[in-house]
RNA sequence: GGUCCCUUCGUCUAUCGGUUAGGACGCCAGAUUUUCAAUCUGGAGAGAGGGGUUCGACUCCCCUAGGGACUGCCA
């Protein structure tokens, strides 16, 4: 549990409001962090709401993908999440609430009228108007729809926190659609109508959301609400500065997941993309919610950086405890063919440790356990047999009698007796190293070759030994 | 096209009018060395361009260029 600042705020709300709309995207992980992260700081809610009102597009998976990348990422919501769509009936009750105040109107334009208005406007660079904005009499029998009546004069100021203030000239802004016509809401009224009815405080979202900001603006004037604060931060872009997309290699939170990188490093990541503190690259998430504020995220947008990512989860393998590692890397053996029983887990527990420093994702860590896993009788790859000419077998040999003698079978002892054994060859460890690690891996890689011998035991190493030598 | 946002090493960033422009990842070199890594030491590497304001601009203003978002009865 993180511990609330001391000045906390109790007041603050934030929240996560992601469409369900096929996976999660690392953006919007990175949103619920900064959310998460500004909530813990003042000691206020996090919330998440599922923006689910367009009802052809959500799917249940795309739901469950979305509490099942917060629960990876251990973004954990205050309260329970809130679905949009079942709160149609409020939403269309805010609506008559502003067609009562003047605040919007019905509007009953064709969709070829539409069109011809926005190519219209268009030419004419000012935004698309409706002959039902000043109608007066009662409406014809046709379907229609509810606009916001926007103002067309004077300018709606956007105050961000990322950004500062935005001036949008409010003849730039339409008159937006609040009910389509079969009286679904739409997106634009009901996040300021949740939003309001939540009590979110604070609203920080990725920046394609800014002119949002102003239409949401305007809607919550008609209203007579208080605004939110917003805070529109910059998207995540992939390598070479377009929008992250599937060509950069992954975008869902679940394919990080995948690839082997640790929750806790996604989020010491994360955090560090557009936002930083001073110096600091590698912090505890207690670290991260002491720190975090908004002032301090910066306004240009950040590609994702693969290397630098790999780098940091290779810090959280290291600190990650061993059976941890072990029981996280057990499946990704399984899809291999590698049973998952419990004598498994223990020695991958034993050798782990010895590898964990040269693995920066899960799936390394399950490559470099690899040559610990292979059978003593398990034909030896063509490298290795090269290695084996006449006169290294004789030396392996005469090594595997010396190491018949071992009592004391520990990485200390076992690397003093191979540096005795190449003194008494009068050769480099080199000329036989090479050709040992082969026959105890099989060819996979394989650590030193003491911890190596130490890994397989003294018989199976022996046996090891023995299987290509004679 | 229009509106809005953005622009410091390759990348993430520090700086918030006065610094030899700092750090991290990556890169290069050296050390280590029984493979691959890892590790250690050192190094190269940046204020998009042009105008202003100022005693003094990476920092403030304007223009240009480049990048991005929005411009839906999607969210």
């Amino acid at each position: 549990m993180l511990e609330a600042h001391p000045m906390s705020s109790p007041s603050v709300v934030t929240r996560i409001a992601p469409s369900p709309t096929g996976y999660m995207h690392i953006g919007t992980a990175r949103t619920a962090l900064f959310n998460y992260l500004f909530a813990k700081r003042l000691g206020g809610k996090f919330l998440i709401r599922i923006e689910d009102t367009d009802r052809e597009r959500s799917t249940e998976g795309a739901v469950a993908a979305i509490f099942e990348g917060m629960a990876w990422l251990g973004l954990e919501a205050d309260e329970e999440p809130i679905f949009q769509h079942t709160r149609a009936d409020r939403h269309r009750e805010v609506v008559e609430d502003m067609l009562a105040r003047g605040g919007a109107y019905r509007c009953s334009m064709t969709t070829e009228e539409l069109e011809a208005e926005r190519t219209l406007a268009r030419a004419e660079g000012r935004s698309v108007h409706s002959p039902w904005r000043d109608h007066a009499g009662t409406l014809p029998d046709k379907p229609f729809v509810v606009r916001l009546k926007a103002p067309r004069e004077g300018q709606t100021v956007l105050r961000d926190l990322v950004k500062g203030d935005i001036v949008f000239e409010n003849n730039q802004l339409d008159d937006l659609i609040l009910l389509r016509s079969d009286g679904a809401p739409t997106y634009n009224l009901a996040v300021v109508a949740d939003d309001h009815d939540m009590h979110v405080t604070h609203v920080i979202r990725g920046d394609d959301h800014v002119s949002n900001g102003a239409r949401q603006s305007l809607i919550y004037q008609a209203l007579g609400w208080d605004l939110p604060v917003f805070a529109h931060i910059p998207l995540i872009h992939g390598p070479d500065g377009a929008k992250l997309s599937k060509r950069h290699g992954a975008q869902a939170v679940g394919e990080f997941a995948e690839m082997g990188y640790l929750p806790e490093a996604m989020r010491n990541y994360l955090a560090r993309l557009g936002w930083g503190h001073g110096d600091d690259e590698l912090f505890s998430d207690q670290q991260a919610a002491d720190w975090f504020d908004i002032k301090d995220v910066v306004s240009s947008p950040a590609r994702l950086d693969w290397d630098k990512l790999n780098f940091i989860n290779r810090h959280y393998i290291r600190e990650a405890g061993d059976l941890r590692l072990a029981g996280l890397i057990a499946p990704v053996l399984q899809a291999r063919g590698i049973p998952s029983d419990g004598a498994l887990l223990n020695r991958l527990i034993s050798v782990i440790p010895l590898i964990k420093e040269g693995a920066s994702t899960l799936i390394e860590l399950a490559n470099l356990v690899g040559f610990a896993l292979t059978a003593d009788d398990a034909p030896l790859d063509p490298k290795t047999a090269g290695l084996l000419t006449a006169e290294i077998s004789e030396r392996l040999a005469r090594l595997r009698d010396t190491l018949r003698d071992v009592e004391d079978w520990t990485v200390p002892t076992l690397e003093q007796l191979i540096r005795d054994f190449a003194a008494a060859e009068q050769v480099g460890i080199g000329k036989f190293g090479p050709a040992l690690r082969g026959v105890m891996g099989k060819g996979s890689p394989a650590p030193d070759l003491a911890s190596t011998l130490v890994t397989f035991g003294r018989e199976g190493s022996l046996a090891r030994l023995s299987f290509a030598l004679d």
